[in-house]
DNA sequence: TTGAAAGCGCTAACAG
DNA sequence: CTGTTAGCGCTTTCAA
């Protein structure tokens, strides 16, 4: 039982195997008649052209490669949906790789990517070295990222305007009367640092004291925020708000909030990031960030999949900036 | 700029592209030293073995395929987690297709992952058609089902005893002496049809009256459920409690509910299923039944790595069943 | 321990 | 409109 190939197709309908790869590629000057019975072995023999060979030859494998930092993290989820929705419609596959935050498997995913020829690459929030993202740009191979953490020319990325978005949150809550905001710290990206430049901005212009106690260590999901919320919580009684690094890690601080007796917004206030749709139904529905994660991936899929069309034109936007949305709901208390 | 090849690695190493490929790929027989010479040149030519051409031999790929119904869905975002961080331990790498529960989109998907030649697939939730399955059964390629609508002998499958767990849900809410409950039916998987089965035998017990229009149209996310959630509440008054497909749809239902100015549970039980992370802080915190999702992800990764390792034994245990567990919070009211 | 030859299944270039 | 020839980069015999 050997697979068919498309020389058995070429003998069975007695024409070469260049003219089955003509009506399988859809190409002209090709006879209606040879193309019908061509066609008509095909469907009968069940043939499927092989994947390996024709990458062997073209250099093409209609895949892209997505690294995301948590895939359980409904902001990277619903980043994925967006590429993967648009991929398809353009019969790309995508391989999803899971970061963990984590720079050393980034990189390794990295590597192993480009081993399988994607043809283009989406990157997600993480840490790359700088080394590895100009070794990607000299490869040529056509790359977006979603949030960077280095300022390289020629690159191109799609973000939102994070520390816009950082100084939403801060002075948001400054206005509040807020004046000792505890910061939960997200993974490391670009995004964070912008965000957390942003708040220290914000309580220096309003001169409100901070030090790096109001910090706390990176914390990449629910579970690690809830431990870092409640460790936190346990351990001083001035603070009365809480900035999340992200919606998801909200949901840690809250469930910790609760857990120890105290209740938001009346002990604690808390914003969050990214308004992810599971911020409306939160125990206090959740007062945060809007930031449009479907449309990036729509986006990133979009401009890779250009890229990918036109490897020599030289795409005019290299950057593109969404303006964050501040969404008031119930979280956060004015104290003035 | 040509791709440095095997043959380039062997002439600048004096030795055949054989004994390249040998030292590359571990095979014994070489000498240390030529080993070591022709690994000097590797990493001074920084080659990578060409992802096509051994795909083209061998006719693997080192990638499985991952159909999902909706990665938006926490459920399946950590049940694709589970199997890309096992995938990822055995060097293997997942590409994930968003079926969006769709018939004809999952079979394209299938198609597309077939003719990429991966080693194994695992599906989650799907509505292929039994002709696809028994295709896809006879091409020898290892899979694995993530709860089946079908039972074909010879499958390989890991679920939750979902018609255990619809009882779990329909006999709390009657204990709790709820009569009239309407189900917000999530997309036709076999497991739904379970829950839905056992929903009925236990009014059918109970003596407690129940017809279709006790059941809503399929509801796939947050926001369909929103809206279905939201016309069956304003168009009756009897009800006094609701079954959710899923805890995602479980999330548009509670927003419903309070939208329309009603409470929870005091107007409307609601219980859920699969126990998400946001259960646990939910506007009220959501009673439901928990399924271990990561521990999906993961067993089906093992299995069809396993599959993939040993492609000859038959593989003992073909249907693996998880007993799901009531997990009660605070979403239902006892009205007896 | 090493190498030569063949071929995986396709496309590209050119010839007819 | 169709066919021939070559070769993509690797692995697999088999022979040395």
């Amino acid at each position: 039982m050997k697979n068919i190939t498309i020389k058995k197709i070429a003998e069975l309908a007695g024409v070469s195997h260049k003219t089955v790869s003509r009506v399988v590629n859809n190409e002209k000057h090709v006879k209606e008649e040879t193309k019908n019975k061509v066609l008509k072995i095909i469907k009968e023999y069940k043939y499927e052209p092989n994947y390996f060979a024709i990458g062997l030859k073209t250099r093409k494998s209609k895949t892209i490669g997505l690294i995301v930092g948590d895939i359980e993290n409904p902001y990277y989820a619903r980043l994925a949906k967006g590429v993967i929705n648009i991929c398809e419609s353009s019969n790309y596959n995508v391989i999803v790789c899971n970061s963990q935050y984590n720079n050393e498997l980034s990189e390794k995913y990295l590597k192993m990517l480009i081993s399988k020829g994607v043809d283009g690459l989406i990157i997600s929030n993480i840490d790359l070295s700088v080394d590895s993202v100009k070794t990607l740009i000299k490869r040529n191979i056509p790359i977006v990222f979603t949030n960077i953490k280095y300022e390289i020319p020629g690159i191109n990325y799609i973000k939102a305007d994070d520390y816009h978005g950082g100084r939403l949150a801060a002075e948001y809550l400054t206005k509040l009367g807020h004046r000792k905001i505890f910061f939960l710290r997200p993974p490391d990206v670009y995004g964070a640092q912008e965000r957390i430049n942003a708040f220290k901005d914000t309580m220096t212009e309003n001169s409100i004291y901070f030090d790096d106690t109001y910090f706390s260590d990176f914390v990449f999901d629910e579970e690690s925020s809830y431990r870092a919320a409640r460790e936190f919580i346990s351990n001083q009684k001035d603070f009365t708000a809480i900035i999340a690094g992200n919606d998801f890690i909200a949901m840690g601080a809250m469930e910790a909030v609760f857990d120890l007796g105290f209740r938001v917004p009346d002990d604690f206030s808390i914003i969050g990031y990214d308004n992810l749709k599971i911020a409306k139904i939160m125990r206090v529905p959740l007062t945060t960030i809007k930031q449009p994660k479907y449309l990036f991936g729509k986006m990133a899929a979009g401009k890779i999949i250009e890229m990918i069309n036109n490897p020599d034109t030289n795409m005019d936007k290299k950057e593109i900036v969404i303006k964050p949305e501040l969404v008031e709901r119930m979280s956060c208390k004015n104290i003035n």
